[in-house]
DNA sequence: AGTGTGAACTAGAGCGCTTCAGAACGTCCA
DNA sequence: TGGACGTTCTGAAGCGCTCTAGTTCACACT
C-alpha cells in the first residue's frame, strides 16, 4: 500500500549531502560541478531509484513543457487513414522530436476540431493546427491561452505563423491541363465543405459558405476553369469508399462527364474504382486527377495524374516554425510551398 | 515587447477581491461557492484575459497530468502507415479522450521504441506500450519513473496491465485451415524479427532470438503446422511493397509454395500483388492468408482470408486499463481478446 | 602578505495552482 | 435564546523543480 514516497531532488540531495541546486545542476548543467561529484550524485540517484527531475515540476519552473500540440480536425482513426496527414505529421514529428519535444495529439470531434476544454488542459507550449474549420472553437481556445500557434492550410490569424500551399493555383493547374486536352464535361469530387457529415451534391449556398479553406480553394480552382455550373459531389471524409460512391453518382449523370477532378488522391482512387465499376476505362473513357500526390498515387492502376504538394516539407516547415516561435521568434510572413502537376496515366486527350 | 504578464489565479482573485482559493473553486468545484460569485469571477477572468488554470501548475499541485503516453515502436509516418496500429490508437483515443485526457505520442527510433530521454521528459501519468521490442530501453525508462503502464502485445512485465491476443492460436488456425485444404508447400512472409532493418530469408538462429513477441508467436503458430523447415521471408516493416518483394522471392523457389502465410494483412496485400506479378492467380494457383483483418482486407482483390483480431477493442480496452491504473487500480490479469479466422476468397483447396 | 580570479557549491525565492482545516455568518429548531 | 448546522469563503502549506545572486575556498600572481 504505502510504499516509500517517490524520491525527489531533495531526497537525493540529502542522501549525497549537497544542496538541491547541485543535484539539479548535475542533471541540467554538468559544467557547474566537478565531474566526481556529479558522478556520485548520479550513482546515488540510481541507487535510491530517482529517475531524474520530474517533468511537470520542471515545466512549471522553466515555464515551458517541451511539447508541441497538434490539433486534428477529426478523430484519430480518420486522421490516420489520411495518407497526406500522416506524411505531414511525420515531417513535423521529425523536426520536433529531434529537439527533444513530445507531440501532444488533440483529436477532433467529428471534423470540427478538438474541444476547447481539451485545448485548455493540454500541456504544450506551442500548437499547430491542421486543416480545422475556419471557425473552430479550438482556435479561439489556443489564442485565449496565449500560446503561439502555427497553422497549416488555414486562414491567417493575427500573430500566427503559417504554412500554406497554393491550393487554388494547383487546382487550376490540373483543370487547365484537362481543358487543354479537350475535356469540356467535368465532375468534381470533393471532401467536406462543412463539418456536418454531409454526403451528396453541393448547392451554391453550401459552396459559398464553405468553412474549410483548403476545400474552398481547391474547389474554386477547379470551377474557375470548368465553370460554376460543374456538378460537385461532396464527401464527408476523404476516403476511397466515399470517393467511389461520389464518382459513381457523377458518372451516372447525362451527359456523362469525361473528366473527374478530385480534391484528394484518396477520393481519386475511389473514382478510379468507380469508373471500372461502370465498365468504363481510365483514361480512355474518363480522365481522373487527384490532389496531393501521396506515394500510392504512383502505384495506382493506372498511375494517377495529380497535383503534387510537398507534404513532408510542409510538416517539417511547420515544425521549424513551431520551434522558432518557442524561441520567442516572430511569426513572420506565411510560407507558401510550391505545387506542381504530375502527369501520369489517368488522364488523356478527349477525342 | 514587454506586454502585460500573463494573468494568473491571483490576478483574477485580487481583481474580484476574493481569495485565490475561491477563484480556484470557481473553476474546479462550482458547488463550493455561490453561483453569483462564481459568475462574477468567470466574467472578470474573461475580461482580463485569463484562460483558466495553467495546466502545468495544476498538474504539479494535483500530481497528475491528465495525459496518457503512447510509446510507438517506430517513427510516426511508419506508424500511421500501419492500418492496424491506427485502429488500435483510435480505440484508445476514444476512451481516453472521453475522460478528458490527452494523448502524448512518443515516436520510436527505427523500430526500437522511443529514446529513454523522451520517456523521461514526457508528461503523462500512465503510458501504454505498443509492440516494442521485448528489451526496449523505453520500457525500463517507464518503470524507472514509476509510472503505471499497460502493454499491448508485449510480454508480461511485473506490475503491468496487459492486453493481448492469441497470436499463436490465430496463426495456427490459419495454417491449419490451409493444411485442411490440402496445401503442403508453404511460404511465410513476416515482418521484423529484430529492429535492425533486415529484409530477406530468416535463419534458424535469427528465429530463435526474435525480439518481438507478436512476430514470434505468429511465426511459431504458422510453423507449428507447416513444419520448421518452411521458408520464411522477413520484411523490415509491415508494408505492401516489402510484402510483395518477399512473396515474389518465396514464389520463385522450386518447388513453388502453393500457399503464402503472411504475418499481416498489409504484407498479404503485397503477396496478392506478387502472385499477379508472376502471372499466377489467387487462389487458383496460390492461396494467401493475412493477419489482422483490417478494413481493406474485405475489399482487396480477391477479398483476403485472414485472422481477425478485434483491433478497436484492443485499443479501447487498453484505454480502460490505463484509466483504471490511473485511479490506483491494480493491473489485474492480462486480458486476452479472441481471434477468429475469416475465410474469404484468397484461399482455396489445393488440387 | 595581500589581492584577484575562477571553480564549486548553496540559499532562497519563486513558478501557478490545489486543498485542507478553519473562520465568519446566517438559519433553524427546540 | 442558544447551540447545532450549513453554506460560503479564506489562509497557508505544499507540489518538485530551476535559477539568480550569492558565498567559500584554493590557488596564482605581485
Amino acid at each position: 500500500m504505502d510504499r516509500p514516497r517517490k524520491p525527489t531532488l531533495d531526497t537525493v540531495a540529502s542522501a549525497v549531502g549537497v544542496s538541491r541546486a547541485t543535484v539539479s545542476n548535475a542533471y541540467n548543467r554538468p559544467d557547474q560541478l566537478s565531474a566526481a561529484l556529479r558522478e556520485r550524485i548520479l550513482e546515488t540517484a540510481a541507487a535510491i531509484g530517482y529517475a531524474g527531475p520530474d517533468p511537470v515540476a520542471r515545466s512549471l519552473a522553466t515555464r515551458h513543457s517541451a511539447a508541441v500540440g497538434f490539433m486534428l480536425g477529426q478523430g484519430l482513426s480518420a486522421s490516420f487513414a489520411d495518407a497526406a496527414l500522416s506524411i505531414v505529421l511525420d515531417g513535423l514529428a521529425s523536426t520536433v522530436d529531434g529537439h527533444d519535444h513530445c507531440l501532444v495529439l488533440m483529436p477532433g470531434r467529428e471534423r470540427g476540431g478538438p474541444r476547447p476544454e481539451t485545448v485548455a488542459r493540454a500541456q504544450a507550449d506551442v500548437v499547430v493546427a491542421y486543416s480545422l474549420p475556419d471557425d473552430a472553437p479550438a482556435l479561439a481556445a489556443v489564442r485565449a491561452r496565449g500560446l503561439p500557434m502555427v497553422v497549416i492550410d488555414q486562414p491567417v490569424l493575427p500573430d500566427t505563423a503559417r504554412v500554406e500551399v497554393d491550393d487554388f493555383g494547383g487546382a487550376r493547374l490540373a483543370a487547365s491541363s484537362l481543358w487543354g486536352l479537350g475535356h469540356r464535361r467535368f465532375g468534381v469530387v470533393t471532401f467536406a465543405l462543412h463539418p456536418d457529415g454531409h454526403n451528396g451534391p453541393v448547392t451554391p449556398e453550401r459552396l459559398a459558405s464553405t468553412s474549410f479553406r483548403v476545400t474552398r480553394d481547391r474547389l474554386h480552382g477547379y470551377l474557375d476553369v470548368t465553370g460554376a455550373d460543374t456538378p460537385v459531389w461532396e464527401c464527408a471524409r476523404s476516403s476511397r469508399e466515399l470517393g467511389r460512391a461520389g464518382a459513381r453518382a457523377l458518372l451516372s449523370e447525362t451527359p456523362r462527364p469525361t473528366a473527374l477532378l478530385c480534391a484528394s488522391d484518396e477520393l481519386a482512387f475511389g473514382a478510379l474504382q468507380a469508373v471500372r465499376d461502370l465498365g468504363l476505362r481510365v483514361p480512355a473513357d474518363v480522365s481522373v486527377v487527384g490532389f496531393d500526390d501521396v506515394p500510392a498515387a504512383e502505384h495506382s492502376d493506372p498511375p494517377l495524374t495529380t497535383v503534387r504538394q510537398p507534404l513532408a516539407e510542409k510538416g517539417r516547415h511547420a515544425g521549424e516554425l513551431a520551434l522558432r516561435l518557442l524561441d520567442g521568434g516572430r511569426p513572420g510572413e506565411p510560407t507558401r510551398l510550391p505545387v506542381s502537376l504530375v502527369s501520369r496515366d489517368s488522364t488523356a486527350p478527349q477525342k
